[in-house]
Parts: structure tokens; C-alpha cells; sequence
DNA sequence: CGCATTTGACCGGCGC
DNA sequence: GCGCCGGTCAAATGCG
């Protein structure tokens, strides 16, 4: 019990410390965001220019919040209101669906509720979800959580009444395990089924209840699931891990219904989430023209487990282009690439430079797979930032902006954060993306719609600071 | 000696 | 009801 408080007065601390943060944020944000009286997000965002020209900082109004972008960080919760209204809203109006889709950057770790709210109300779920158990019920027992009915679950409960969401990294590693910054201690060891090789099973040693669990299936490419969230502090290099499985699960919450429908990509769906900064999206709005700059995750339901799958072992992004579905013929295909600050944590992955691809495709237990035409790549390198990654194709478009020194020195200040900086990155990516507006371009050769973006820091210092640029490719 | 891993037993869900 | 299978437990074993 001695233990279990002391967690809780550090997730106290941590709660408070991460609401400081984002109040602090805030005001960066009211203090960069140009006013504008047009009446949606879409017509109130202002070009990259004036976004990266805007006034000078000190004379810029207070924004009405209704009238802010959300930027995410990465903790999308399921059950926020605003979103499943706007998702209802969505079903009855395409159009309006891009209103909030295109700039929904959302910092939504429900902060529109007080600090006490947060840590009461059951929508807090995700990462707060089994340290608010443990809280009520003093314990927690991974087996048990199965079968305890929580409010914070009802969601995903009614589409999986049994099993908690997965996510499933797939990637070609040396070791037997991935190092993902976690201090993981093997419990079992199975010969699964069809399989030759063993299935081992890994719980976090740093909590007695933490509840993240995984197990690996060690052949050429090494399958680490992970099942629950962990409910103590991380270390730094553990977070990118943990945020993106999190998010991962988060996003699987909040867009179950599409993974239930297994081909589901329906036409109304909108969720939307950011793992570390990998911007995940699953809109679709096929009766559109404009393209998604975001990528999918692969979902799956193996039997009752929803899983996200993302699969890091494809090298060659280029080749996924040659993926097809008639689902998106309509659609240009989509790719982006990010190079993501490495956190230590992966610096045991095999390959050089690792690729995350993270391949829209359905994965099924059976190893059966639909896929569609967008997919993400992203690397993760042992540098301490993001650095630019230039995706090579021939027939892509350039388009080139440059940063000014004030919305520079105006990120400097919030972009300390390396959770942050990967979010900075697909942040500024999407609304690139989705603008469009005053952006020197360079049209290349060929009829390839393809777009190349990329983000430069007028200053080698400034980039060193700020330790993003990112490159952006829409085929 | 303490901690991590191994491994057979056990349990519960699920399909037949 | 029975058997299969995934997942977990816990005693035995190994290692530093």
C-alpha cells in the first residue's frame, strides 16, 4: 500500500507537472496563432507563410480556444466527447469532416477539464486508466482486469467485451528482444501453434502491477505485442515506446470500429492519433478528392484482440506504392516519412537506419493480409533529433519552406520536449499538407502528382535548437 | 544469496 | 462434455 501511494504522489506530481506544461504551451500558442474571424478551424488556419510570418509575438490577441487548432502529443483518448460529436457530425457531412480534420493537431489530454477532473473522470483512460484502478481498488492483477467491467472501458468493451487492444511491432532484430527502453522480466515460454519457433512472454519489472505484457516470437522478424499501458513513471528512452504503443492502443479505442469491420475503411470513420509523433490517421472520406497526408496503421482482430500492427520491417517504402486496392483507387497514394529523434531505447535495432513502415495493412491471426495504398515510414536513429530524411523519387514535386526566426524562436521555447519535437514534426507536416497555401514550389519533371516537403531553418543554429526538419512526400 | 530464467503444471476460453 | 490452445503460475535451476 506504502508503494502503491508513493505511485500515486509521483503520478500526482507527473500530472501536475505535464498540466504546467501544457498551460505553458498554451500560452505560446495563443501568442504565435494569428486571429482570424473566419469561423472554422479550416478557413481560420492561416497559410504556412502567415503561420511562419505572423506577427510579432508580444502583439498577437488571445485566440478564442473554440477557434484553435488541438495540437496532440499523442494522448488520444476514446471517449472524448468532442471527438465522438464530431465523428457523429462526420457521418452526416463529408465536408465537415475536413473542417477539423485537416488541422486536428489536438493536444488532447483532456485538458479541458481541471486538473482534478482529470484525475476523476473515467474518460481519463489510457494511461491513467490502471493507475485509477489501482487507486480504487488498491491492487491490480493483470488476469482479473480482463474480467473487471471498468467505466473508462465501456467502449472498447462493447466491441471487445474480452480482450484489452494490442499493438503488434513487427521488426527484423538481432536480440531476442527489442530494447525499448522498458526493463522487461520473462515469465513463460510457449511452442505455439504452427509456429516453430517459442512465443516468450515478458512482464514490466519495474511495477509489480504493471500490466504491460508482451510476447515475442523470435524468427527472422521478431513480433513484440504490447497489452496495456504501464502505470509508473518511464525513463526517457522507454517513452517513445510506450507513447507510441499507447497511442497506438488509444487510436485502436478510439477507431474500433473500423478494425471491427476488419476491410472497414468506411467512408465516415474518422480517428486519428499520434504515436510519438508518428501521425496516425484513419479518416477516410473516399467520396473526396483531397487526399489524407496521414498514413494508416494496420488493424487487426485476432480473435478477440483488436491489434494495431505496425510493421517495421519493410525497408523499401517505395515498394509499397506498388500496393493496391481498389478501396482507394480513387485516391492518390499516400506516403510519409519521418525521421524521429532516437532515443537510445532503439539503438538495438538491427538494421542501420530502421524503417518503420507502417503498411496499411489488415492482419489477420491466420497471417492473411488486405491492404490499402497509404503507408508511413519512419526511422529511428541514435541521434538526439529529428534530422531530415529526403525520401528520393523521381517524380516528385518540391516544395521548400522556410521558417522564419520568429516562429523559430517561438518553438524554441516549447520544442524542448523530444515527445514534443517528434509532434512538432507531424504537426507541421500535416498542416503543410493540408494548406497548401503560400508555399514556394518547384514543379518537377513527370505527371506524378507527388509532393516533397520539406522544412528548413534559415539558421544551422536554429536547427540545432529546435533539432527538427522534416521531409514529406505525397505520391 | 538474490535474482532471472526455465519448464512443466494448471487454468480458462473456445470450438466441436 | 471434451480436447485444444493460449496464457499464467510457481518450483526448479542457472548465474553472477
Amino acid at each position: 500500500m506504502d508503494a502503491v501511494r508513493e505511485d500515486n504522489e509521483r503520478l500526482k506530481l507527473t500530472l501536475s507537472q505535464i498540466l504546467k506544461d501544457y498551460h505553458s504551451l498554451k500560452k505560446h500558442f495563443h501568442s504565435i496563432a494569428p486571429q482570424d474571424d473566419e469561423p472554422t478551424v479550416q478557413k481560420n488556419t492561416p497559410t504556412p507563410t502567415e503561420f511562419f510570418q505572423g506577427a510579432s509575438l508580444p502583439d498577437l490577441p488571445v485566440v478564442e480556444e473554440s477557434k484553435l487548432v488541438s495540437l496532440s502529443l499523442g494522448r488520444f483518448s476514446s471517449v472524448d466527447e468532442k471527438r465522438e460529436e464530431r465523428r457523429n457530425n462526420i457521418e452526416k457531412n463529408h465536408e465537415e469532416h475536413y473542417k477539423f480534420d485537416g488541422l486536428e493537431l489536438g493536444l488532447d489530454c483532456k485538458f479541458h477539464l481541471g486538473s482534478s477532473d482529470v484525475m476523476k473522470n473515467p474518460s481519463t483512460e489510457n494511461r491513467l486508466d490502471d493507475s485509477k484502478e489501482d487507486e480504487q481498488n488498491g491492487t491490480w492483477t493483470p488476469s482479473k482486469s480482463l474480467k473487471t467491467k471498468r467505466s473508462g472501458d465501456d467502449e472498447i468493451l462493447q466491441q471487445n467485451p474480452l480482450k484489452k487492444p494490442r499493438v503488434s511491432i513487427r521488426a527484423t532484430c538481432d536480440t531476442q528482444t527489442i530494447n525499448d527502453g522498458c526493463q522487461w522480466r520473462k515469465y513463460g515460454q510457449k511452442i505455439a501453434k504452427a509456429n516453430p519457433c517459442p512465443r516468450a512472454y515478458y512482464r514490466c519489472t519495474v511495477s509489480s502491477s504493471c500490466p504491460v505484457q508482451r510476447c515475442a516470437e523470435d524468427m527472422s522478424v521478431l513480433i513484440t505485442t504490447y497489452e496495456g499501458t504501464h502505470n509508473h513513471p518511464l525513463s526517457v528512452s522507454a517513452k517513445a515506446m510506450a507513447s507510441a504503443t499507447s497511442a497506438a492502443a488509444a487510436m485502436l479505442k478510439s477507431g474500433s470500429s473500423i478494425s471491427q469491420q476488419g476491410l472497414g475503411f468506411s467512408a465516415t470513420s474518422s480517428t486519428s492519433t499520434n504515436l510519438h509523433g508518428l501521425n496516425f490517421n484513419s479518416t477516410n472520406n473516399l467520396t473526396t478528392s483531397q487526399p489524407s497526408y496521414f498514413p494508416r496503421p494496420s488493424i487487426s482482430s485476432s480473435q478477440s484482440h483488436p491489434t494495431v500492427v505496425l510493421d517495421l520491417t519493410t525497408p523499401n517504402i517505395s515498394s509499397h506504392n506498388k500496393l493496391s486496392s481498389s478501396l482507394f483507387s480513387d485516391r492518390p497514394s499516400t506516403s510519409t516519412c519521418l525521421n524521429f529523434s532516437s532515443t537510445p531505447s532503439f539503438s538495438s535495432f538491427n538494421s542501420h537506419t530502421l524503417k518503420a513502415s507502417l503498411n496499411n495493412e489488415f492482419h489477420t491471426r491466420s497471417g492473411a493480409l488486405f491492404n490499402s495504398r497509404n503507408h508511413m515510414g519512419a526511422s529511428y536513429n541514435s541521434q538526439p533529433y529529428i534530422h531530415s530524411n529526403v525520401q528520393t523519387s523521381p517524380e516528385v514535386q518540391n516544395m521548400h519552406v522556410h521558417v522564419t526566426d520568429k516562429i523559430a524562436a517561438a518553438t524554441k521555447a516549447i520544442a524542448r520536449d523530444p515527445t514534443f519535437q517528434s509532434a512538432l514534426a507531424a504537426a507541421i507536416t500535416s498542416f503543410l499538407g493540408n494548406s497548401g497555401g503560400n508555399v514556394q514550389e518547384n514543379h518537377g519533371s513527370g505527371g506524378n502528382s507527388g509532393q516533397n516537403f520539406h522544412l528548413y531553418f534559415p539558421q544551422q543554429s536554429m536547427k540545432d535548437e529546435i533539432g527538427c526538419t522534416t521531409s514529406f512526400i505525397n505520391h
